[in-house]
DNA sequence: CCCGACACCTAACAGGTGTTAGGTAGGTGA
DNA sequence: TCACCTACCTAACACCTGTTAGGTGTCGGG
């Protein structure tokens, strides 16, 4: 009785029970601070028993590192998909930007631990997240130069360097985001508007 | 001869070497992942002897952690202060993200260990590290605020927000600067003209 | 020439690290 | 009923952790 439950506990945790609590100790402590008897008291087992599901420690920040993209990369495939194929630029880019910033900001403890330690991370897992990364990085690259074909984007716009710039300034964002002054949509919108309309006045004050 | 050597260079080093050390390895493997030991031996002495110079681990990465905000601080009130009073206000952006970035990207072990590792230090730690980092976001808030009464940010900007979405997109950068492919100035202006103009087209197409 | 002071050293402490070998309880299929 | 598989457990391994106590050599001042 007692026990069987603890058994059917486990099979709904298990593998998954252990990547969601590393996840979310990685991103909040870095990588080298959390050990695995850290993850295995969150995911309720013992050390040991991580072995018999990974074969290391760095197994386990590999694939939360690709899952992590893989999710960001999944959301604003999706929401960009469920435009029309003539959908304004402007609804084009506040698409990527919202489902980048949900994806980092409301669900995402994979997400917000890629973000957080990659750079912390042992070269060898560095380099076996590179593929996943810079599937999402050609994908968002393609979008913005569709936009720019469309000539919605300004032509001296270095399109690679927004990129890196765009996606810094999301990234950021899980420092201070506080979920209860306001929704990621809105922050999304906000942002999409500064960066297509930047903050100078009209006017063209200089003075 | 070689001792005496030897005290020379240590004199020159000590206390100082130990930050330094400390600063470089913090910034590139993370807070936890960092050993007493491993910042020793790049400072050229042995674990026990840092205590000399400090009480706990805790203690040289607070003083790492205001270094670096004080150093970013002062490098762009310096270019700020080096304007005349009535410079253009794309001339006062341009220099605070000149003197952000070169503080960050060119001379700033202490400032990228800042930026990487804020998010995973002891929350004591961290509560020692506000008041600096308070002071020059605070500095920050009142330039912008001083280009907006000057008409030249446009009033619908929010300018907090505006704030953190500049901080995060420069500190994002030393994840991929490569000072070989271009100054870190350059950089700035580029960044600068972005935040200032948007990335739209003037002809405003939205097909 | 001796006295501190300075800046380091060694050796050890209790506890934590990733990892492994071998054991065990409960469920499944024959 | 039996064997097998899954998913865990315990105990230990060699090593690394922050930290401390006490020792050592070199220096400038009296």
């Amino acid at each position: 009785m007692a026990l069987s439950k603890t058994v059917a506990e486990n099979a709904e945790v298990g593998r998954t029970g252990i990547l969601d609590a590393a996840a979310l100790l990685f991103g909040r402590q870095g990588y080298g601070a959390v050990s695995l008897r850290m993850i295995a008291e969150a995911a309720g087992i013992k050390a040991g028993s991580i072995y018999y599901h990974f074969a290391s420690k760095d197994d386990i920040i590999t694939e939360i590192l690709d899952a992590g993209i893989q999710a960001v990369h999944d959301e604003v495939r999706d929401r960009v998909a469920a435009l029309s194929a003539d959908a304004p630029a402007r609804d084009v880019f506040r698409a990527v930007l919202r489902g980048h910033l949900c994806a980092l900001l409301e669900h995402g403890a994979y997400t917000s631990a890629n973000v957080r330690i990659f750079g912390q991370v042992p070269p060898v897992v560095r380099d076996a997240n590179l593929p996943v990364r810079r599937a999402y990085e050609a994908f968002l690259d393609n979008l913005l130069s569709e936009l720019k074909v469309r000539d919605a984007i300004r032509s001296d716009v270095n399109l690679p360097r927004f990129r890196l710039l765009l996606i810094g300034a999301l990234n950021a964002t899980l420092e201070w985001f506080d979920p209860q002054k306001g929704s990621a949509e809105d922050l999304a919108d906000d942002y999409a508007d500064t960066f297509l309309n930047g903050i100078l006045s009209q006017s063209g004050d200089n003075t």
